[in-house]
DNA sequence: GTAATATGCAACCCTGAGGTTGCATATTTT
DNA sequence: AAAATATGCAACCTCAGGGTTGCATATTAC
């Protein structure tokens, strides 16, 4: 592994990590428009201050922000990060058909 | 979130995991067609045993399958689960998008 | 046959992640 | 103003995850 290649790839690890947990995962689906805390709470059966450390690691990584409104603060999804590993998973998956057709080329020959 | 929320998003919860840390992401990109672990372990600062550790957290999610040739096994990467996510991302994305279209026809109307 | 190479297994360490509880504070409601 | 609601902060607990070390075992090379 060469210095490029890890620091190129660490930056996308943070972002899986994120998405690695199922009540992460439920909690994103879970949220619509401008969920205030106190309601996705409710829909869990975590305690409250367990729902903010999952949306604090969210919003770490971009994945979700939060706007305070008044004593309640609602949060919203954002797509952006998410179409990023989109991307990174498109580089890797196609280097990956490139390795194995040079391959299957050497193989042949 | 309801129980058929939860177990749906259940099951790539892990494969997100497995692909949130940089040692293994950067392992992935090491890859290349039957790299017998040995060589994977002396491309990086770690212990055999802990690249072992990551390749079997990469094996148990279908990301990497081993083959065992004589005295070494070599790792070949496995581009299925990682579709797998794709897709789903890609679900989690227009289901957001939809919703907030439907915000958005719902404040202008 | 012996040495060298490539792994497997298991015990152990340590830190961080997921959760909870208790207490303080800011906004609303009534 | 008092009660109710929605959060923030911090301490604490437990356990899984990333790593290492030591020892046993199977293949291959000489």
């Amino acid at each position: 592994m060469s210095q490029r290649t890890r620091s190129h790839v660490v930056s996308h690890a943070p972002v899986f990590a994120a998405l690695g947990d199922q009540t992460r995962l439920a909690l994103i689906r879970a949220l619509s428009t401008g969920q205030p805390r106190s309601q996705l709470t409710a829909g869990s059966r975590l305690t409250r201050q367990a729902v903010t450390k999952h949306l604090r690691v969210l919003e770490r990584v971009g994945i979700v922000h939060s706007v305070r409104a008044g004593r309640e603060s609602r949060y919203a999804f954002d797509p952006q990060p998410i179409a990023k590993i989109q991307d990174y998973l498109e580089v890797v998956s196609r280097q990956w058909d490139e390795a194995l057709a040079r391959l299957k080329a050497f193989v042949e020959e």
